[in-house]
DNA sequence: GAGCTTGTTCGACAATTGTCGAACAACGGT
DNA sequence: ACCGTTGTTCGACAATTGTCGAACAAGCTC
């Protein structure tokens, strides 16, 4: 089945921060904004594959990623264009490790 | 007793947009946005003043309002200048209840 | 000091959330 | 056709969270 992927205008912004705001999903959108599409089994951080994947539905259904399938694997990317036209800056002040100051 | 109001830089990305991603708070932080300081009362929002002082206390914890106490009222204001700087971008992108496009 | 107003703190409770192992599904290769 | 790989889904469980009423604390005014 095709997953579900939602027009940004419909998540209420609310479910885009409570997405960001895990520890284990903010490091999953750092390594996307990194290193582009990855595989979902590349996104290991320390969480069985059953978590990886919840997470990664949590992200999805907040409007952050897309899902490709490709044989066994699928591959997610962020939408990161679509994200900064909504929400110019949000990304960018979310996905450095450190403060920039 | 004088309530703690951590340094930006203690207190993790996550905790700030988890703060953030509440309904409740949200309207809290935009008001406060919009009209400067607001006396805790005045932050009414349809819930009760136990829940409402919990929230300015995710919120105060989280660094992003600070609060100053005179007579019995405390009066909370926005960290907007250094929330500002350690995530320029942040507050703009969440503040405008409707998106920007 | 009595009383009112304004907030905070304290359980309590329901709902949500992060986590896991196990079972299942789909695909590719041998 | 059988495996092995890759993900998803399904309970289950612990921890966290949003909510409330009631009790408490601090300050002002009469």
């Amino acid at each position: 089945m095709e997953p579900y992927e939602p027009d940004l205008t419909d998540v209420p912004v609310t479910a885009v921060l409570a997405a960001l705001a895990d520890d284990v999903r903010l490091q999953m959108v750092r390594a996307l904004a990194e290193g582009g599409e990855a595989a979902c089994g590349t996104l290991d951080f320390g969480v069985s594959k059953a978590t990886r994947s919840h997470h990664l539905k949590v992200l999805r259904e907040a409007g952050l990623t897309r899902t490709r399938a490709a044989g066994t694997s699928r591959y997610v990317r962020l939408r990161r264009d679509e994200m900064d036209q909504l929400y110019p800056g949000l990304l960018d002040a979310v996905l450095t490790p450190r403060p920039p100051a």
